[in-house]
DNA sequence: GTAGGGTTAG
C-alpha cells in the first residue's frame, strides 16, 4: 500500500510523468480505500484528470473523485461529477450529502438523503451527522425524528458522533415545541436560585468535591426530565466532552438552567472538566439572573485555566457583566481581549446602550467601523436604541441607510428598533411605514409602534393596533399593556384605561406591576381626578416615590396645595432625597404666592446638598446638537436669538397673544415675569432653529421637562406666523404644532 | 462529522 501510494504521490505531483495503465489502476484501487491520502484541492483535480484519462465511465472511480472533492468542500466539482452518474453508488451519495451540508445548502443535502434512501442505498454513520445538522438548521423536527428512526433501525444510535448530532438536533428543535414549558421552568428555577444548591458552585476550581456537594438537594424536574435530548444522551454507550457540552448548551438555551448547571457538576464524575464551550454556554444563565457573584467565580476559573483568550468566553463575560449593570467590568474584559470579532464588539456596544451609556456606545460603534470590523445585523439593532434615546434623528437616518445597503432592513429586530427610533424622534409616520413593512412582527415590533402612537397622543390608533395584535394571535405581555395604558393616559381616556387595567389579570394573566400603576396614576392625575389617583396609589402595597411624584406634578397643574403637601410627605417618607418632588413642592407654593414656604423648601434642598437639574431644550441643526439651558447666555448666537424672539413677540402680540405669567415661579412683578418667559429654553431653541434652517423646514425640539402653558400658546402662534411645523418632545410626549394648533388638543 | 458568545418595545 505504501509503495502504491508513493507512486500515486509521484504521479500527482508530476502529472506529466508517464505511468503504465496497470500502475494507474492500482493507484485508483488504493485510493478507493484511502481517499484521505489526497491532501490538497489541486491533488484532487490531478486525480480527477487521471480518472478522465483512464476510466471515465466507472461509477466507482467517479464516486471516489466526488468523495475527494467533497473533502475539500468543492461543491461545484462534486456536483458536475455526480450528475454524470446514472445510479449513484452509496459513496457518491454520502459525499454529495456531506458536501451540500458543509456548504450550508441544507435543503439540497436533505433532498439528496431522501434520494439516497429511495434508491435503496443504505446510509451509514458518516452521513447522519450532516443530515441531522440540516434538520436542525431547517427546524424540521418531523424529518429529524424520521432520521432518528432510521438510525435506530441501523443500530447507529450508539455511535458517538451520530449521537452527539442527535442531541444537538433535539436540543435545537425541542425549544420550539416546548416554549410554554420553558417559561414555566424559568420561573421555577428563578425561585430556587438563591438556595444553597447553586451556592459555592464554582467556589474553588470546580473540584470534584465542591461540585459533588452541590448535587444534594437537587429537586427539580422539568420538561427536560424525559426529553429526547436526555434519552439519546442516556442511550449512548460512550460519551465525550462534546456530548456533555451539547446537552448543557441545549438545556441552557431551553431555559432548563438548573439541569444545565447540574450537568456541569456531574461531568466531573465522568472525568471531564468544563472547557471553553461549557463556560460560554452557561455564562448567559448568570447574565439572565443578574448574578454577578457566580459570574465572577466563573471569570476567576476562566483566568486560572487561561480561557480568557477565547472569543466566545470573552463575549459571554462582557454580556454577563453588562447585564449585571457592571459596564466598567464589561469594558475592561473587552479591552484586554486582543482578538476581537463582530460579536465581541456587539457585546460591549449593547452593554453600553442597555446601561444608558449612549455616547460611549456610539463611540465604540464608530471605533468598530474604524478598525475595519464589518457590522452585522445585531450591531445595528444594538446601537439603534442609542439614537432613539438621544433623539439623534440624523444619525438614526444615516444608520438606516447603512442598514439598507447591507440588506438588513427585513430583519425584525432592526425594523422594530427603527420603528422605535423614528417614533421617538418625532417621525411617527415613518415609524408607521416601516412597521407596515415588517414581515413576522413580534410582540416587540407591535409594542414599539403602540408606544410610538401613545407618545404622539394617537390613542385610537394605539388601541386599534393593540386589538389587531391580539387578533393575530400575539398575547400581550406586561410591556404591551404598559404601552396601551400610556396611550390612554396621554389622551385622557379614563374609561378605556380603567378597562384595560381591570381586565389585565383576567384576560392576559398579568398582575399589575409598578409600571401599570404608574400609567393609571398618571391617567387620573392628568385628567384632574386627583382623589382617584390618590386612592389607587394607596391600594398599592409599597408605592414608590416616583409614582407619588406623578400625582404631585398633577397637584401643581391643578393647583391643589393641600393634597400636594400630603403627597409630598408620603414621598419624603420613602425617598427623602427625591429632588424632583422638592422642586415641585417649592413650585406649587410659589404658584400659590406662598413665597416663604417655597423658599423654605429650597433652603432644605440647599442644606441637603441637592441641586435641581436645570430646564433645558436641544435641537439638531446640520448634525450638531445645540443645547439651550434656561437663563444661560453662552450660545454664540445669544444676542441674535434675542432679537429674533423680540421680533416674533411683536408679531405674536399683533395676533392677539397675551403672556400668561401664572406659571412663572419667581417673586417678581408682571413685567419681569414676561421677560423671564422669553428666556424659556424651548423658545430660544425654536428661534435658533428658525434662524438656521431654510424656510418651511420642520423644527424639532426636545425638552427635558413639561412644556409650560405660556410656551404652548406661544409656539402655536409661532407655527402659524413662520408657516412651519414645530415638533416639541417634552418629558412625556410629543406636541406637533401646525398652523396655530397643537396635536395634543390642549391635553398634556 | 458532532458542541459554545452578541440584538429590538420598558
Amino acid at each position: 500500500m505504501a509503495s502504491t501510494l508513493g507512486v500515486l504521490e509521484a504521479l500527482l505531483r508530476n502529472p506529466g510523468a508517464i505511468a503504465t495503465k496497470l500502475e494507474v489502476k492500482q493507484l485508483l484501487k488504493a485510493l478507493l480505500k484511502r481517499p484521505g491520502a489526497i491532501t490538497s484541492a489541486s491533488e484532487a483535480k490531478q486525480l480527477h484528470a487521471q480518472i478522465l484519462k483512464h476510466n471515465p465511465s466507472s461509477p466507482l472511480y467517479t464516486s471516489t473523485a466526488i468523495c475527494v472533492y467533497s473533502n475539500f468542500k468543492l461543491l461545484n466539482q462534486s456536483l458536475l461529477l455526480f450528475k454524470t452518474l446514472q445510479s449513484p453508488p452509496s459513496l457518491a451519495y454520502k459525499s454529495i450529502i456531506k458536501c451540500y451540508a458543509v456548504n450550508g445548502r441544507f435543503v439540497e443535502s436533505l433532498a439528496s438523503f431522501v434520494d439516497m434512501r429511495a434508491s435503496g442505498n443504505t446510509p451509514d454513520h458518516s452521513v447522519f451527522p450532516s443530515v441531522l445538522k440540516a434538520c436542525a438548521f431547517l427546524l424540521d423536527l418531523r424529518l429529524g425524528e424520521a432520521v432518528h428512526g432510521c438510525i435506530i433501525r441501523l443500530g447507529m444510535d450508539v455511535h458517538l458522533i451520530t449521537g452527539n448530532a442527535l442531541i444537538n438536533m433535539y436540543a435545537k428543535l425541542q425549544s420550539l415545541a416546548e416554549s410554554e414549558w420553558r417559561e414555566r421552568d424559568r420561573r421555577k428555577v428563578f425561585d430556587g436560585m438563591s438556595e444553597r444548591t447553586v451556592d459555592n458552585l464554582f467556589a474553588s476550581q470546580l473540584s470534584q468535591e465542591s461540585l459533588g456537594s452541590c448535587l444534594d438537594g437537587r429537586s427539580r424536574t422539568g420538561a427536560g426530565a424525559d426529553s429526547s435530548v436526555k434519552k439519546v444522551f442516556e442511550t449512548m454507550t460512550t460519551r465525550d466532552i462534546i456530548s456533555w457540552n451539547t446537552v448543557i448548551a441545549g438545556n441552557a438555551q431551553n431555559g432548563l438552567h438548573e439541569d444545565a448547571l447540574a450537568m456541569v457538576r456531574e461531568m466531573g464524575g465522568a472525568g471531564l472538566k468544563p472547557d471553553i464551550f461549557t463556560l460560554s454556554a452557561i455564562l448567559p444563565i448568570f447574565a439572565q439572573y443578574v448574578d454577578v457573584d457566580k459570574g465572577r467565580e466563573i471569570h476567576g476559573y476562566v483566568i486560572r485555566y487561561g480561557f480568557d483568550k477565547d472569543l466566545y468566553v470573552a463575549s459571554s463575560l462582557i454580556n454577563m457583566y453588562s447585564r449585571c449593570a457592571r459596564v466598567e467590568d464589561s469594558i475592561r474584559v473587552f479591552k484586554i481581549t486582543r482578538q476581537r470579532d463582530t460579536i465581541s464588539w456587539n457585546s460591549v456596544i449593547a452593554g453600553c446602550v442597555q446601561n444608558g451609556m449612549f455616547d460611549e456606545g456610539l463611540r465604540l460603534f464608530r471605533q468598530m467601523l474604524k478598525d475595519n470590523v464589518i457590522p452585522g445585523s445585531v450591531s445595528f439593532s444594538s446601537i439603534m436604541p442609542a439614537c432613539a434615546h438621544l433623539t439623534t434623528l440624523n444619525l438614526g437616518k444615516q444608520l438606516h441607510g447603512y442598514i439598507m445597503r447591507c440588506g438588513f432592513d427585513d430583519n425584525v429586530f432592526i425594523s422594530s428598533s427603527l420603528v422605535d427610533m423614528y417614533a421617538k424622534c418625532g417621525h411617527i409616520r415613518t415609524a408607521g411605514w416601516i412597521f407596515g413593512g415588517i414581515k413576522g412582527r413580534d410582540m416587540v415590533s407591535w409594542t414599539a409602534m403602540i408606544m410610538g402612537c401613545a407618545l404622539h397622543g394617537y390613542a385610537e390608533d394605539a388601541i386599534s393596533l393593540f386589538e389587531q395584535m391580539k387578533l393575530e394571535g400575539i398575547r400581550p405581555n406586561h410591556v404591551a399593556i404598559t404601552a396601551i395604558l400610556t396611550a390612554c393616559s396621554h389622551a385622557g381616556m379614563i374609561d378605556e384605561g380603567r378597562r384595560y387595567f381591570d381586565r389585565m389579570t383576567e384576560e392576559y394573566g398579568i398582575r399589575p406591576g409598578l409600571e401599570h400603576y404608574a400609567a393609571m396614576a398618571d391617567l387620573y392625575s392628568r385628567k384632574g381626578k386627583l382623589n382617584d389617583a390618590y386612592q389607587l396609589i394607596s391600594t398599592m402595597t409599597t408605592p414608590t416615590g416616583t409614582i407619588w411624584s406623578l400625582l404631585l406634578s398633577a397637584c401643581r397643574v391643578h393647583k391643589n396645595v393641600d393634597l400636594a403637601e400630603k403627597v409630598a410627605s408620603k414621598i419624603f417618607e420613602v425617598d427623602p432625597e427625591n429632588i424632583g418632588a422638592r422642586v415641585l413642592l417649592s413650585n406649587i407654593y410659589a404658584n400659590d404666592g406662598r413665597w416663604k414656604e417655597a423658599a423654605k423648601v429650597r433652603m432644605t434642598m440647599r442644606n441637603m446638598g441637592i441641586r435641581k437639574n436645570p430646564a433645558c431644550s436641544w435641537i439638531e441643526v446640520k448634525n450638531k446638537i445645540h443645547t439651550f439651558i434656561a437663563d444661560d447666555k453662552s450660545h454664540p448666537l445669544h444676542d441674535e436669538i434675542n432679537i429674533a424672539l423680540c421680533e416674533l413677540q411683536e408679531k405674536m402680540e399683533l395676533a392677539g397673544y397675551v403672556a400668561d405669567t401664572s406659571e412663572v415661579l419667581h417673586d417678581v412683578d408682571d413685567e419681569q415675569k414676561k421677560y423671564l418667559l422669553y428666556g424659556h429654553s424651548e423658545r430660544r431653541a425654536i428661534a435658533f432653529g428658525i434662524m438656521s434652517t431654510p424656510a418651511g423646514t420642520t423644527i424639532r425640539v426636545i425638552k427635558n421637562i413639561r412644556i409650560c402653558v405660556d410656551c404652548h400658546t406661544a409656539i402655536k402662534l409661532i407655527s402659524k406666523i413662520v408657516g412651519r411645523e414645530i415638533v416639541v418632545r417634552d418629558n412625556s410626549r410629543f406636541h406637533h404644532f401646525r398652523d396655530g394648533e397643537c396635536s395634543c388638543g390642549e391635553y398634556w
